[in-house]
DNA sequence: CTTGATATATTACGAGCCGATATATATAAA
DNA sequence: TTTATATATATCGGCTCGTAATATATCAAG
């Protein structure tokens, strides 16, 4: 799924100016299964504005550079829906965590805790997050299917963490105690 | 994790030709967490050699390019190791599928069923080729930890997938005949 | 009261990675 | 016989990421 798609798939939830799709790869519902910078956010916009997918209304603020605020045009409403019936290729994850635990075994124990003490922590404060706030529009039974499908998946992996941890230390030589913090 | 390093740590497991490293990543124990390309790994390949991270020994070969099989120095080795004590940044899920499935609302109930079903039978096989055979090393209790990790969240995907399918056809209008096969 | 951090807002650039293609050949299946 | 699959390396364009540059406003800390 290309830069463009993303930004027609934000733009559909509404119009927002350049700032605020990247808001929404960070924080929004789309935070925990793609990411999108600047580098590829501007340029998609551009093109797309360019191939009359997007309208473009600049919006003059006071001592700031001007808002340009992109909305869905109906040629690019058809274009996200075509996208959207595209076959999907597999997912793809990238863990630099779970590549340094492939190895633990050459690695102080008390560091391995520590690493995962802290993710396990990071999918918590993820997790509350996500239950607590219904960042989902009504009448979007989509969005709401795939916010559950992150939280059951966090869940899995912060449980499994804190279930495995102490057995991973034992292995390597930790003791379980010095991790600690 | 630059690909750089990604190529020491499967090395580390063994030497390899830059053929062998790319099935790793498609095949091995790091398959559903990391990926690398020809493209980023023969150039990280030649990268590693011009640095004395790694060996090259040329092997002739019948009727076929001569392979170039790859070895750790413990120079590399002492990379490799520093390259983990690194602080791993979050880690990154790409999904095409659950992008399209946020959209569900606009997409015909058939083919939702069909991308959720075959999803779900993806994960199945992945988990059966996963918890059947054991690709990790003896004494690697660091793989197996990753390798439990893995099974477990695709075991929790598989799960949501199938128990909320229904729910999912049923608030998009569909019946959850059709998208019998 | 001044410094620093955070937030809004866009653009540009270098580094890096992915996917596709080119090149060669062997084997197995259709 | 043709097609697909597997082995094996190299390269190239295009896309994306992370960072920095530019500009300003607000808020908190010292």
């Amino acid at each position: 799924m290309d830069a463009k798609t993303l930004c027609l798939g934000v733009l559909s939830r509404g119009a927002a100016s350049g700032y605020e799709i990247k808001k929404a790869f960070e924080e929004g519902p789309f935070s925990h299964f793609h990411q999108a910078s600047f580098g590829s956010i501007y340029p998609a916009l551009n093109a797309l504005s360019a191939d009359g997918l997007v309208a473009v209304r600049a919006q003059a603020q006071q001592k700031r550079p001007a808002k340009k605020i992109y909305s869905l045009t109906p040629k690019g409403r058809n274009a996200l829906l075509a996208a959207l019936m595209a076959t999907p290729g597999p997912d793809a994850v990238r863990s630099d965590l779970l590549f340094i635990l492939s190895f633990a075994q050459h690695l102080p124990p008390a560091r391995v805790g520590q690493l995962i003490n802290a993710r396990i922590a990071w999918y918590r404060e993820m997790l509350a997050r996500m239950e607590g706030c219904d960042y989902t529009a009504p009448n979007a039974p989509g969005a709401d299917f795939v916010r559950g499908m992150g939280i059951a998946v966090y869940r899995a992996a912060a449980d499994y963490l804190e279930r495995h941890r102490d057995e991973l230390l034992a292995q390597i030589g930790g003791d379980g105690l010095e991790v600690a913090e």
